[in-house]
DNA sequence: CATGAATGAGCCTTCATTCAT
DNA sequence: CATGAATGAAGGCTCATTCAT
């Protein structure tokens, strides 16, 4: 519960500890399910606090969720000194390791994976400032590894393909607890997760070439 | 447990009725957003209704899950007579189209998707009930596929590939529809889709073989 | 504060319990500062009753007003085979004591005037079906007092002077107390206030003849 | 108590400006409607400014009272050259000026006004301050206008018809707007409204001289 | 067997006030 | 002298649940 409280950042800030209690309690129960009360317990903070700082809960949701993370993402993935195939091999590592290390602030994306499964209006937010540039990106980058020509919407579905995958690990994460009673995730799991994903998605893209 | 027992009976009966007002519910808000009220109204009950007949509302949730359909998959994917690849297109056509068709009554598919992002105490029953043999069933059909002895963790993998593909459509319905304003699925679009699973999926195992 | 309970409408209606309630809580703190809380712990029921059987606080309030006396008073001074201005005195003595005698059930009324000094939505109802036939009633009777045609404008002021002078005992009844800290009203006091303000009236409006 | 201490100081103090502020804001919505933080942005100042200044929201309300203009009036209508009539013509065209005048800087007597129907505390300082001297003021212009002796109950009454017919047009304001929807008071009509009102009280008062 | 009525815990939010600087 | 930040009490309302019939 206090996992992140007196962390990095700057908590002698309410408004700060607020946010960071934010991610965490949104990351866990979902929108609907956290309370104002629980991240303010959280955030060592009064009830009241959320609305001074925040307005509204909602506000409070929208303003947690941080896509710098997701942004630096797709910067670090860019080099054109490395060959497409490379660039995604690191793409989904990085891609994976933010969804899946629970010991870093990567719950800003786990509120987002909350968020697909029971949308509020915060989604069109998500939706416009992450998720398209990231399907834009992963798609360009899939163009230029199936370098035959193919259409917009086989492209397409090659992104949903990759995400697919990923996403899984995140959304399915309580079923594959239950499947898989010591699953845990150390950063060598991560690694071998991301790198079966990219070798099934690029066996599959290369395999599509003679086509 | 006694979810059949009133399976032959006329659906006039407030028990069926409430059941199936429950999947449609379930279905479009998922466990916590549901209320009593809304199942109650929908089957033209009383409030008091669903706490009569089924103690809570988190046993309505339990009893209102029905696996019959997806038990029906498997066993529609198992004739001996086709080859394993067939099977799997197969499968894959089925299960989009269960996850998929607005129009058939799927919501049980629809309500287990919901409750992967929002787990309740239910979740044990639907991973125990069903998707543990739902991914027993495709593990072996893929281990048909990929003739090479592999490993069960590497199996695994193959399958969580397979599922994350399909799945996304479901979980990620909400930003797909914001991706795509005019996005909505009929018959020939679910074949499309399942098409591309497959293949994408057919490719990557096969492309592996060599290795 | 427990002065309306258990009297004499069917109290083991909860319901009646807060019409009654309301109406006693509404009429001493006004809209506003009347709390649910403080109607329901009257009416001896739950915080969520009003809610309950009335959707919102604001619902009740409307429900709350009862216009049944009003249009009796009418009624009861529309004999013609008495001469208008008698009818005038019996509407004024009727119109006081329903606004003064607070041993009634005239807490309707008072809300009615609480109403004025702080309108919410509902004084668009108030005004519809009350107070508009109320003035259109009290407009004609004194049309046939002053028997000379005066204009319609004119007739307004005649009728607004009649109710300023009834209202103020009223509206200003903290005012008044106040000024006099041992004022009460039994009906002895009201029906010489009433007769007052009937001998007021009638003289200016007598005196307006010659004119 | 120190309310004309900084009266002569420049405008731009934060107390000057939360005591004008006070008086607009508490007249549009009265004391329990008004926010400090709505007073407090009007007054360009920080929502701790009203408590720093004046302790309390009611403190403020009490200071923002503001008798002068109450007072001038009477000193205005005390001329012993004018005959009584002529006086209360006089009185009664003023005060509808300040109750009814929505651009000049009446707000103070709204204030009043409203605080009538919604009695605080301060209502003790109003009534001791400003009503009890205006109605003492009022019935010793009656006096002298109905020469003939009468009983001081009776005088009261006089004063309490007066000031029922004008404070209805305040009072009932909200009720006015509804029944003439285009109802708005320019100066000419307010006149028109005081010399109606002066006409019909002492055609009253002269017809009751032969009783 | 079923229900209308009622409950109580809890939700988000508002607001006058206080505190630390 | 003044303020931005924070507080706690209270508000209306929702909802799954229970009760009495």
């Amino acid at each position: 519960m206090t996992e992140l409280q007196h962390a990095s950042t700057d908590c002698t800030q309410t408004r700060s500890r607020l946010l960071e209690a934010a991610r965490v309690v949104f990351s866990q129960h979902g929108f609907q399910r956290a309370t104002v009360r629980e991240i303010c317990a959280l955030a060592d903070a009064n009830v009241a606090a959320v609305n001074y700082h925040f307005g509204s809960k909602e506000e409070l949701f929208s303003q947690a969720l941080n896509f710098n993370r997701l942004k630096a993402l797709q910067a670090a993935s860019i080099d054109p000194d490395i060959n497409p195939e490379a660039r995604l091999r690191l793409f989904v590592r990085d891609f994976m390791l933010i969804l899946l290390d629970e010991q870093h602030a990567s719950s800003q994306c786990r509120m987002m994976a909350r968020e697909l499964a029971d949308p509020t209006p915060v989604l069109d937010k998500i939706v416009h400032e992450a998720i398209a540039p990231l399907h834009a990106f992963v798609g360009r980058l899939l163009g230029q590894i199936v370098i035959a020509p193919i259409e917009e919407a086989t492209l397409k579905r090659y992104v949903y393909s990759l995400f697919g995958q990923c996403l899984f690990y995140r959304n399915s994460h309580p079923v594959l607890q239950r499947l898989n009673p010591d699953l845990s995730y150390d950063i060598a799991q991560i690694e071998a997760i991301a790198q079966h994903i990219s070798d099934f998605t690029l066996a599959a893209l290369n395999a599509k070439i003679p086509d």
